[in-house]
DNA sequence: TTGTATTTGCAACTGAGTTGCATTATAATA
DNA sequence: TATTATAATGCAACTCAGTTGCAAATACAA
């Protein structure tokens, strides 16, 4: 079974009502190899010939966050991207000249870290952002 | 010699003017415990009588950046932010219901991963952002 | 097929940040 | 001190991401 079908029937299963934009940005997202914005969905909702309207697909992006489905993340250019709830921990590496975005996966990832900032400075860390930037393969 | 004199007379000997909106956004800079949005910069100005308009405040923010006297910083609510250029490498931890920020230093922060990167993902490295959010010890 | 709560579209708005151009003012020099 | 070049500023109008209130449409359970 296709990953977006299991996301269709778990909303099914929660009394959402599956309609065409949703089902759509959920294809998109599942699909989709890098984290998209707002206006990324917009113009491939256009290319499938579902037509949207921005409201429509801002309130779907929070919808889909409060379910989990999707997360937000952020590049340092002022817009807001997302991408499918993934299985892995990972995180991004964009290109400062091309704006090419690769996933990165780091060992043990900032656990001994979070440990030391409770110690520390008495937060109880709930989640961390972190986005490399530097020059891809291409643009080196 | 206070810090912002010695910004000051830097910036004089590359030949910029200091004016009185420049030595004042220094001098809030100087003295800020947290990183500060335009938002943020305006209302000091206004508390400190310097009234400055805020294509001014932007071109200035552009301006310091570019002199690597503040650098900026994203904490996810859409908003820049910036701080004065700091001497030790450090990252934030931000309170997700008051927004109290400290800062947190990392030991031998990110190298090896960075690296890793390099090997593993061809992408030459320039520069990470890391910031945790969490409960402060007044919220948890 | 119907009832109704969920979802949508529209239009107008907010708030951060940008641009072009005319004006002002810093600070080096005469 | 007065002159001058140009760095810095103000203003108004703009872009672009994202939000809000409300009326209309639609998914889907019964």
């Amino acid at each position: 079974m296709p990953k977006s079908s299991i996301i269709f029937d778990l909303l099914k299963s929660k009394g959402f009502r599956l309609t065409r934009a949703r089902k759509t940005l959920i294809r998109i997202f599942v699909c989709s190899k890098n984290p998209l914005a707002a206006a990324d969905l917009n113009s491939r909702l256009e290319k499938m010939d579902v037509s949207v309207n921005k409201t429509t697909i801002y309130r779907e992006i929070d919808f889909l966050k409060g379910q989990r489905i999707i997360r937000e993340l952020q590049f340092g250019d002022g817009k807001r991207r997302y991408e499918i709830w993934p299985d892995n921990h990972h995180h991004h590496i964009v290109c400062i000249n091309c704006d090419y975005i690769e996933c990165v996966e780091l060992d043990g990832c900032l656990e001994d870290e979070e440990k030391k900032i409770l110690r520390e400075n008495n937060f109880k860390t709930i989640k961390h952002s972190l986005e490399f930037q530097g020059l891809c393969a291409k643009c080196q």
